[in-house]
DNA sequence: CATGAATGAGAGTTCATTCAT
DNA sequence: AATGAATGAACTCTCATTCAT
């Protein structure tokens, strides 16, 4: 069998794994459905997976990886920090967006890498926060540094940043997405920027960030 | 068997569900272990819960109770906006706290949720959220109305404020609890208090939230 | 569950093994067939041993140990060695008539134990054949102490024994029983008699024996 | 292909399949690990084999006709019928030697033997068997006729020397091959030997015969 | 002839739940 | 109410065999 042809199938039974996953959570999920699924045997998944665990992580490794790829790549070409960090932001809720109905699994990985004793699950996540971590802190320096950002303690800041990502994601997805991803996070950026922005940026950009919070991201406003 | 002698019973049979599901996981928890660790025998246990769900249930459903009691009457001999915001904080830090070796189970829960073909689960973690809703909106409307904080759409920044405090947790989960939680959250108030302070209300706190940025909330920076 | 209906219970497990290892082999036997031979759930072998080898292990030892049982009492009540060679082998053929349905399930016995990373088949066959040789050297010591037996090392023709009555038991197996077990035990004995029987012992003994010989121990000679 | 190139891969083919039989036993030999053992693709072990049983088989039969083949050529050049009976413990020792490693899969053909519905196994074995009995009827018949045997029923003394021979290979196979086969060949025909000799042989033979009793074949007597 | 990816029947084992005691 | 032996459906994973290339 050409490579090709293995990667395909590879790449089909990781897509069923997904849709499955997604629906009816990992332990609920059957090797056999998954095989179904991607129109192969179940002895065959077992030619690509060693186990039904495995399958699971290397559904992780997949989409972290290709997002670690992506951004790597759409950071490479801009060099301004502050366009970087809408980047990065744009970036999540692309990848957020794409995979809209495999949110739930997001779950389930950290859950299961809390358990894992093999530390595998827990590893690649923090190696993918890590990667996050590392961006993060390079252009909130370079804000902290430039002025544009009140001086703060960068590291608590990043990873602020980072639980509020997630946080707001989970929102996203325990709401049932009942909202715009991508206008929560605007939302979002406003009042972290309204609140560590220096005088001088704040003087800037003030207007346009206080209405992006009288605007909100819900659709239907609960005051109405 | 008097009243006191089974509810003694069935809070043995959650507390030692809460340390097995906290430490192994849900699925990786067997009915009999449970059993085992509260001193009773297997089939004793299905007198107090009709299913190892029930029990998981159970479980959600009386820290969430528990949490929504003591805020309420905390916050009932409190009518100082500004001081119940720091009440809801302080309740939410101590609570999970109290909990900190349970708290994975949490993402269990929230897993369990999206789910679940009844909705319970994600029911009854909605009806807590919009308890914490219907206070944060309270008190944050009576903010903006008394010129406390910008004009800003309250719904959203009640929902992002909630989104953020799951992040943190999370974050702290993720990382191994190793950092202060208590910390995390001043730090995450004083952001946000930058953000959303009124002109007037800021040149009172400004100098007081601009330290704690500067403080940071992690014990060894990664600048160090 | 009373302790006797256990013990009873476990017993049937062990009879329905034996019979479907007998007639199928261990390998072709499935645990559910057990299960069913014996009037009980498949989940229930599981409450009364851990796995189907555990199974197949009781039932090696079961045997022995009652072989063992019944050889001590009988010898106990027997001073004398030349008494006591007549009942080792009575006991013998005695136990392998009983279990005549079962004889090839001890081919499977031994081809286990050689394999088996853990040893444990194989200890227990070897503890097996050393409470034989035990018997077998203090009884033969006794007669080539006493004159009856030529000198001879007694090890050996203890162990060379064992050997005989294994490959004559195989012999039994192989050719389908096609012969009486207990006259070629006696056939054995003859022959070996003749062989070790000092020239007084002989004497006596010889016109017997080589009756024996002339008589032989198969049905239809294939002379005839 | 040439014939040679196949009969050399078949020979690979069963050279390997023999060591993992004698190593891990035939159930838990893969198939697979036997085509990588001998080099080839796990297809080809069936252009050669149809199932994995007929390996087996074919196994059993390559070494029972080599050592029916040898055994005929070697006693076709020596009439004597005593020698011819020290030629035939020779063949047997030499074979069994040869194949030391292998030896307990032989417990193996006989178990499998038992339970073959198609009694393929069993009848390649019986035919061994009869092979063996008609030179073993034929060479003692010649020694009762010729006097150096008592008169004996020969059909139950070659049987008895067959299982004789079975038993004491098992013996050398279950105590891990810890003594000399050739040895207890050796004391074997000496304690038979004085067993069945006629009068006459015995004063000839008597002193050598005793000398090997007294000897015995275990490297460190019990005694001791 | 040789290959090795694909197959799928079937294995041993688990464990939430039941129910007679 | 409490027990724990019994249950059996359902699981993951194996592996001898096939067959398109």
């Amino acid at each position: 069998m050409a490579r090709n042809d293995r990667d395909a199938k590879r790449h089909r039974l990781l897509e069923a794994a997904a849709e499955l996953f997604a629906h009816k959570g990992y332990h609920a999920t059957r090797v056999g459905e998954i095989a179904q699924q991607a129109g192969v045997a179940k002895g065959t998944v077992y030619e690509y997976f060693a186990t039904k665990e495995e399958l699971f992580y290397a559904l992780l490794d997949h989409w972290l990886t290709q997002f670690e790829s992506e951004l790597s790549e759409r950071l490479a070409s801009e060099p301004d920090p502050l366009q970087q960090a809408d980047i990065v932001r744009e970036a999540a809720v692309q990848f957020y967006q794409r995979h809209a109905t495999h949110a739930p699994i997001f779950l389930e990985f950290w859950a299961h890498a809390l358990r894992s004793p093999d530390g595998r699950f827990l590893g690649r996540i923090q190696r993918f926060r890590a990667f996050l971590e590392e961006w993060g802190h390079r252009l909130t320096k370079a804000l902290v540094d430039g002025g544009v950002f009140l001086p703060v303690d960068v590291p608590s800041l990043v990873r602020l940043e980072a639980g509020i990502s997630d946080g707001v994601f989970l929102l996203w997805v325990l709401s049932g997405q009942g909202f715009s991803l991508e206008r929560a996070y605007v939302f979002r950026q406003s009042v972290l920027g309204l609140g560590v922005l220096s005088e001088a940026a704040r003087q800037v950009l003030q207007e346009k960030l206080r209405q992006k919070l009288r605007e909100g991201f819900l659709e239907r406003s609960l005051e109405s």
